[in-house]
DNA sequence: TTGAATAGTCACCCGTTTAATCACAAAAAG
DNA sequence: CTTTTTGTGATTAAACGGGTGACTATTCAA
């Protein structure tokens, strides 16, 4: 990457933690020089020298720059790795807050009529993973992973795998043998096979161009599908529970087309 | 805390965590909930009902709740832990990208004439402590610690006193006897002692409220020094380094009050 | 000392965002 | 067949953020 999409980027992501574009700029422009006045930051950071120092008392408030009251004033940012320790303090203490905050309320009453036909929509990598490992954590008789994208064979992933009650039968597929190797070394327990759903991808890659993400079954009642878009990485998945449930129909599908049964003959 | 502080916390937190308003509502609506319509939740929540769209679509792209299609739709939020999970995912990506982009750049010549008189002022609890760690971890002579307030004796401020290399003296007060046994049992190695600086306090305390909150010797060359806002806990510091530093003016009245002479009877 | 340049603060403008409301069509419910 | 409910879209008003210029104080160099 160029150096100046790093810069593009540092800002972009500087945004997308809560700062405005000029503390971004003026933060990445402070971190290219040092020590600097509102001058020279101005014409670095292409920032008004006017509200250069708006910027800089936020940034110092978040810890993010030192500011020497002298005439003129210098300015100058803090280290990197304190700047990034800094912000992950502030962030760990923000989801810590929230946590206990939602935790000591949860729940309301629920005149519950459970329409039986629950499949659920969510989106998001992280989130996406975070269910998986949750659903994996909790299962207590058999778990059947297949994986689409080796990006998605992560350590939080393996470490749930290999955290499974014992009871647990562990059947893993991968789309490619090169993956395939991967799981068998990391997860040993697991019965792993390949392919046995080119059906699948065959009638979806007709329609659009989303690629098979995940597909995760637990203990025959919950099942878990993703779809990876190929060039943005986003991933979206529809979740189900209950023997009842209409997704439980796909996973017949798969049994009946035989990616199932390579349990079988183990 | 009350319940509906609570609810308002974790609404505020939500908030600076990048959600707007209705999203963190409907959020915090949903998580009360287990699962509901659009209208209950637009009630519980206090969003209006047509607006509860939009914000739902955001949450669910950032895997936040889940959306079963059905007529009428149906929300509900994912569980505490795994949403917490997946917030925290976010940001750590995020500041680590910051860090890759940072890294790869840095620094553009300067015509350097330093000035001196360098003293910089910083805020920020977080990122002050950060400053504190480092300062210890670089130490390579001597280290005189004085500690202000029970909260600001962190793990990684012990560690970091504990890692410092074999021939750095390390010299910690404190203002009440308790800490100073806290201090003992957490460091042993160091030389610990209480008080000497009643005169800061008193000198301060006329004029504002702010309280002694960290002072901090490394190699008699750099020095910070940190008040607190009794209520607020917002945390300011100055700090320079170099000898000939007008900061030093402060550490020679250290001594010459007797601070630093509990070293030699040691 | 004086004039020019620099430093710093304010006040203002304008486009975008976002909270808030309304109008309307589709779909359920009675 | 009404009457709610549900979902979408357009619209308004206020808040916010980016961008600019006026103005004063300070510094520096004639």
């Amino acid at each position: 990457m160029n150096m100046n999409d790093s810069l593009e980027e540092a800002i972009e992501v500087l945004q997308q933690l809560g700062l405005k574009e000029y503390e971004a700029r003026c933060f990445v422009g402070l971190s290219r020089l040092h020590t600097g006045t509102a001058k020279r930051l101005s014409e670095m950071a292409e920032v008004p020298r006017t509200r250069v120092y708006d910027a800089i008392r936020v940034l110092e408030a978040q810890g993010l720059v030192e500011i020497q009251h002298s005439s003129p004033q210098q300015f100058r940012a803090v280290p990197l790795d304190e700047a990034t320790e800094t912000l992950r303090d502030q962030y760990e203490g923000r989801v810590e807050r929230l946590h206990d905050a939602l935790d000591t309320v949860e729940m309301v009453e629920q005149d519950d009529e459970t329409p039986v036909q629950q499949v659920w929509a969510m989106s998001g990598q992280d989130a996406i993973k975070n269910r998986t490992d949750q659903l994996i954590e909790d299962a207590s008789e058999e778990v059947v992973l297949v994986i689409g994208d080796e990006s998605l064979l992560t350590e939080d992933l393996v470490s749930s795998l290999n955290d499974v009650g014992n009871g647990v039968d562990l059947l893993i597929g991968a789309l490619t043998e090169s993956l395939q190797d991967q799981i068998k070394t990391a997860v040993p327990d697991a019965t792993t096979f390949i392919s046995g759903l080119e059906w699948l991808q065959g009638e979806d890659a007709t329609e659009n161009e989303t690629a098979i993400g995940r597909l995760l079954l637990i203990d025959r009642s919950t099942i878990l599908v993703s779809s990876l878009m190929p060039d943005t990485k986003d991933e979206q998945a529809i979740f189900g529970e209950g023997f009842g449930n209409g997704l439980v129909v796909i996973a017949r599908r798969l049994m009946a087309q035989g990616l199932l049964t390579v349990r079988d003959p183990k």
